[in-house]
This record gives structure tokens, C-alpha cells and sequence, in this order.
RNA sequence: GGUCCCGUGGUGUAGCGGUUAACAUGCCUGCCUGUCACGCAGGAGAUCGCGGGUUCGAUUCCCGUCGGGACCGCCA
């Protein structure tokens, strides 16, 4: 003993009559008196070991004494299974392993949680004890599922001549975009590096060195509140690629996504993707991540209703905005009047004042105490644009455009989920394109990047970035999968001049911009290639892979949602003497009242 | 920064202005030679997250706080 000769998933009758050694886990024992059943486990799976106290009453007594989680090493014989005896539900059923000799390696004390997937943990016992949550069967193939990702990944890449590099984790903080996690400099007083929201900058100096194509699995931090799918620290999968036009780019993403999808789930997707513009996205799904593996698309009737008597529609499109909907097919028996009045709170979170309804009865005429406001002609151009049909739900926001579409994006995948719309099991990516370039930050008074300021325009908007910058439409694209953002990319300014327009565009100085990005300006001028690139969001790709919901879950060790660490207490305080020496004093935290003073 | 939900034996839940705080599972002890969600019998295990208030009396109602979760803002 002392060296296992195989691991329990592979045993098979093949091996009847074999002599084994085993180490693993006890997931269960099952004690009859002078016979005793334990199911054994390790990361390949589970079998059954038997002690017989006739046969071996030494090792039963060892067996005796022992419980769930020990690790023990057992030597035995591989036995088929009397046909009475098969257990068809795991996968070495059809045999089991008589022991000769037990030892225990290590024992374990009452667990807090049994390490089954039955068991529903609420999610700081699970964070608490991630290393026991990780035995679980569900997170080990989650984890599996992750590692065979990234193995894919790589290979793909590597065969379409991707080069793996590192850059680095301490780098300059940048004014655009998220926060930064800092961290202090003990040899530079009182300044700070920040820890990398991308290797963007990087990636696009590795095409100026030459390297043609970079990847790169790499690890980026955002100091944002966090959602069921955004994780402070995630995983992106980073490419740049120099002399490779956008559709080049585009389409061999859609392979890899193929390859995945495929060897993962054996699901085969077509090939090009579904492309959207960004402007059609909004006009018809309300979302720039449209989930489209359902219809209910957004209908506008804003030129139906503009002259009702309907102050709330009519007073929407004379300010400007727009009154659109949404169609609930056949729905209106399993919504009361009240269920539909309570969506208005719903309507609320996106800025909605309201949400209008109405239903079709089985006459096919408009109910509902809106219904009122529309005389016979408005109410069957009404239905004629939803094309309804009795018994459906018709929903309308009428709002300021942008609320328009985030009340209607949201209540789509609400109804989605209510009503189990989508088939699982399906994989829906597409492109969204034309991203505007820059949108109106009103609180900063000035324009941002709506992807980032390395962004190239689109070549025919290039003049529109002095005079209309909101016109000018982003060479970008995001990858969209099931109504999650994938990941985007774009192709890159590589001229100094065109890069200068664009910092001043977001209203940088010379100076300024010559201060954060000068080394990027300098090294456009020593010969840069055309490149441009993509970020894949890989916890979000394994997430939706493996059929989950949180990130959480395809995250070995993952934050709450306060971005702390139950398992280790992170964040925490330090000694006094660690902030000495980085020249650090810490305020003390301000009181509600003394921060309103 | 904001809104909402949750916090009760180890775990997951139930419950209620006055209870012996219930159920399942896990755990412990005993019995059992074919179990595999083993079975049977017995047992231990809860200051009802913390602080304050209302009340004759609070696990229950209210306020605050801490922790977890979901969402809005935020996240180029």
C-alpha cells in the first residue's frame, strides 16, 4: 500500500478478479453489522468497497470507526456484482471492491454541511467552507467544465498562431472607466499603482513590438458594485491581432465559439453569427445584450397614439419621446388586473412613471381602463401593429426613449422567466455592432468612450469627431450569448494624430492626454500596425456552459456581493506598522452627520 | 449611494405577542450479512445574528446595526 494502483471512476468489470489499491474520500457509509458498505470517491468518481467481518473482521473493525470525509487507503479485489446487486445509477455499479486491508489517512470531524449536491446551502456557509462546497459533484464538473474551457481555448488559438504573453498585474491608474483597485508604492512616497481593469494597453504595445497575435488569459479588477454576473476580479480572454481585418476577427471568434459550444455541450451553432446594430438592438429588444431566443419585440405605436386623449402617450411623444410595447401572447387569463398594475412597480427600478396595459378579449376588442381612450380605428391600428390576437397582453412604456427601452428590455426577460420562454440548452450568440463611439456623460459634463478611447470611428464618421461627436459610430462589436455580454473588441486607433482628436473629443488637454497615454502616443510613431482585438469574458462563458445563473458558481473563490472573502476574511485591516511604511494614515470613517455638514 | 428579500439546533426550513420553539436532514449510541436516500430503536443538540425601543411579557412588532442575496445607479 502507500501508492493507489488506480482511482475509482475507472474501474470496470474489465478489471473482475484485479488487486487495487484505492484512496479517496468516504462519501457514505452503510453499516450492516458484519457487512459494511462505503462509497469511495475521488475526483474520478465513486465505487463501492465492501467489508465482510467474515472474510476480514480486522478490517471491519477499522471500518467500524470510520466517517464521512475521512480519506482512507484501502487495498482489495475487484468483484462483479451479483445481477440482483447492480446499482444502474453510477457508473461502476456493475461491480464493487472486497477489502483485505484499510488505513485511515486523515479523519474528519462533523462537516457542517452533508457533500452532496442535494444539499441547498445558503451562500455564505457554502463561501465559509468553499473547500468543502468544491467537493460537491456539481462544483468539481463546474470546475472541470472551467479547465476544459481554457484548455480549448488555448489550443485553438495556439493553432491559429496566437501567441500566450503576460503583462502586468502593478500598472498605471488611468482616468477612463472603472475604479481602480490601488496599491501602494513602499520606494515612491505617497504613490500608488493600480491593478490592470484590462491589459488593453498593453496588448495594443505587444502589436507595436511586432507580435502580430497575443492572447492571454488573463486576470482584471474593477472596484464596481458587483451583480449575480460581475465579479470584482474575472477572467477575460484577451486577443490582439495586427493585419487581421474585423471580419477575420469576427469569424474566427465564431469559431472558437463553435469549437466550444461543440466539444463542451455537444451543441453545434451556425456560422456567421446574427448581427445587430446597436441602434437596432435598442429599436427592437431594448437592450444592447438582446436575448434574442424569444420573440416579444418592441413595437412602437408612437404615431398611432401622439393625438389620443391619453395625456401620459400623447405627452410622451410631444416631448420627444416615444410610446412603444410589447405583446404578451395569450396570456390575459393568467394575468388579473392587479398582477398587471403591480408590473408598474417593475417599471419603477428603470425610471418608468408607469406601465400601460391592455388586453385582448376573446371578441377581439381592447380591455383595460386605458382602452377607452382609443376610438375603433386607433384601437385596430393598435392590434394590427402588434399584430394581437385574443387573450394577449399588450404592455407600453411611454417615456423618454431611454427609459422606453430599459422598462420594455426588462420586462421581456421578466416574461421570459416567468414563462419559461427559452428553451435550455440552446446558445444564442450574435455580434452587436455600431456602437456609437462616445455617448453625453451629463454628470461629468463631457463625452466618454463608450467602449474605450483606443476605439477607431468608423471611417466615413471620422470627420463628425470635432463637429458631432455623439454621430460618430465605433469600428466595435460585442459578442452576445443568451442576453449576456460575452465580451467585445474593437479595432484600434494606430495613428498619433487620430488618437490626439479622439482624447480631445473627451475633452482632455494636450497636456493631460500626453500625461496618461504619452508612452501610447510616442510608440504609434515608431511604425504601428492596423490591429484590433477582443476581451471574452470567460467566468460568463463557463457560467453559461455549465447552465448556471452566478458567476459565483464557476469561480473557484469567489466575492460577495460586498466584494469580501468569507472563506479568508478580505478584505481586513492592517498593522500599523505595514501602513507606516507604505506612508499610509487611514481617516477615520465619517459619521451620517458629519458627512451632511 | 439607493430599493427590496433573508437571518430560528451542524445544515435547510416551519412557526408564534405568553409554545415543552416544530419538521427534515446531519450527528452520537445500540442492533442488524447485501446496502446503495439502508433499516429499526434510543439520544444529544437553539442565549431564535447583534444592540436598542414598544409592551406586564418580544424569537415574533418597530428602529438601528452586522452578515448574505437580488436589483437600480455604477461597471470605458
Amino acid at each position: 500500500m502507500g501508492q493507489r494502483t488506480h482511482v475509482c471512476g475507472e474501474l470496470s468489470e474489465a478489471l473482475t478478479g484485479s488487486s487495487v489499491v484505492l484512496q479517496g474520500w468516504v462519501k457514505k457509509r452503510r453499516d450492516l453489522g458484519q457487512v459494511i458498505f462505503i462509497d469511495l470517491r475521488d475526483r474520478s468518481g465513486q465505487v463501492q468497497i465492501v467489508f465482510n467481518g467474515e472474510e476480514n473482521p480486522e478490517a471491519l473493525r477499522i471500518a467500524e470507526d470510520v466517517r464521512s470525509e475521512y480519506v482512507i487507503e484501502v487495498e482489495g479485489t475487484v468483484l462483479e456484482r451479483d445481477e440482483a446487486n447492480v446499482n444502474p445509477k453510477i457508473s461502476t455499479g456493475r461491480i464493487e471492491v472486497m477489502i483485505s486491508a484499510i488505513r485511515v489517512l486523515n479523519a474528519a470531524k462533523g462537516l457542517p454541511f452533508v457533500v452532496e449536491d442535494t444539499a441547498e446551502l445558503n451562500e455564505d456557509v457554502r463561501l465559509k467552507y468553499r473547500y468543502l462546497d468544491l467537493r460537491r459533484p456539481a462544483m468539481q464538473e463546474t470546475m472541470k467544465l472551467r479547465s476544459r474551457t481554457t484548455k480549448l481555448i488555448r489550443d485553438f488559438l495556439d493553432e491559429q498562431s496566437f501567441m500566450e504573453m503576460e503583462t502586468p498585474m502593478l500598472t498605471k491608474s488611468t482616468p477612463e472607466g472603472a475604479r481602480d483597485y490601488l496599491v501602494p508604492s513602499r520606494v515612491h512616497h505617497g504613490e500608488f499603482y493600480a491593478l490592470p481593469q484590462s491589459p488593453q494597453l498593453f496588448k495594443q504595445l505587444l502589436m507595436v513590438s511586432g507580435f502580430e497575435r497575443y492572447f492571454q488569459i488573463a486576470r482584471c479588477f474593477r472596484d464596481e458594485d458587483l451583480r449575480a454576473d460581475r465579479q470584482p476580479e474575472f477572467t477575460q480572454v484577451d486577443i490582439e491581432a495586427s493585419f487581421m481585418p474585423k471580419e477575420e476577427l469576427l469569424g474566427m471568434t465564431e469559431k472558437m465559439m463553435q469549437k466550444l459550444v461543440s466539444e463542451l455541450r455537444g451543441v453545434e451553432v451556425k456560422a456567421p453569427f446574427k448581427r445587430l446594430t446597436h441602434r437596432e438592438a435598442m429599436n427592437r429588444y431594448g437592450s444592447d445584450k438582446p436575448d434574442t431566443r424569444f420573440g416579444m419585440e418592441l413595437t412602437d405605436v408612437s404615431d398611432i397614439v401622439k393625438d389620443t386623449d391619453f395625456k401620459v402617450f400623447s405627452g410622451a411623444v410631444k416631448s420627444g419621446g416615444a410610446v412603444k410595447g410589447i405583446c404578451v401572447k395569450a396570456e390575459a387569463p393568467n394575468y388579473s388586473r392587479k398582477d398587471l398594475d403591480e408590473l408598474s412597480s417593475f417599471a419603477a427600478i428603470y425610471g418608468a412613471k408607469g406601465l400601460a396595459w391592455l388586453k385582448v378579449d376573446e371578441a377581439g376588442a381592447l380591455k383595460g381602463p386605458i382602452a377607452k381612450f382609443f376610438d375603433e380605428d386607433k384601437a385596430q391600428a393598435i392590434k394590427d401593429a402588434f399584430q394581437a390576437e385574443p387573450q394577449d397582453i399588450l404592455l407600453f412604456a411611454a417615456d423618454k426613449l431611454q427609459v422606453v427601452w430599459d422598462v420594455l428590455g426588462a420586462l421581456r426577460t421578466k416574461f421570459a422567466k416567468d414563462l419559461k420562454l427559452v428553451e435550455p440548452g440552446t446558445f444564442d450568440f450574435l455580434w452587436v455592432t455600431e456602437f456609437p463611439l462616445l455617448s453625453y456623460d451629463e454628470e461629468e459634463g463631457r463625452y466618454a468612450a463608450e467602449h474605450h478611447p483606443f476605439t477607431r470611428p468608423v471611417r466615413e464618421d471620422e470627420h463628425l469627431l470635432t463637429e458631432a461627436p455623439e454621430k460618430v459610430r465605433a469600428e466595435a462589436y460585442d459578442l452576445v450569448l443568451n442576453g449576456y455580454e460575452l465580451g467585445g473588441g474593437s479595432q484600434r486607433i494606430f495613428e498619433r494624430g487620430l488618437q490626439e482628436d479622439m482624447f480631445a473629443a473627451l475633452g482632455f488637454s494636450k497636456e493631460e492626454a500626453y500625461e496618461q497615454f504619452g508612452f501610447l502616443l510616442d510608440a504609434f510613431e515608431y511604425g504601428t500596425p492596423p490591429h484590433g482585438g477582443i476581451a471574452l469574458g470567460l467566468d460568463r462563458l463557463v457560467m453559461i456552459l455549465a447552465d448556471r445563473t452566478n458567476l459565483r458558481d464557476t469561480i473557484a473563490f469567489p466575492k460577495t456581493a460586498s466584494a469580501g472573502c468569507l472563506l479568508t476574511n478580505a478584505p481586513s485591516p492592517v498593522e500599523q506598522a505595514k501602513l507606516d511604511e507604505l506612508n499610509l494614515s487611514v481617516k477615520e470613517k465619517q459619521s451620517a452627520e458629519s458627512k451632511q455638514g
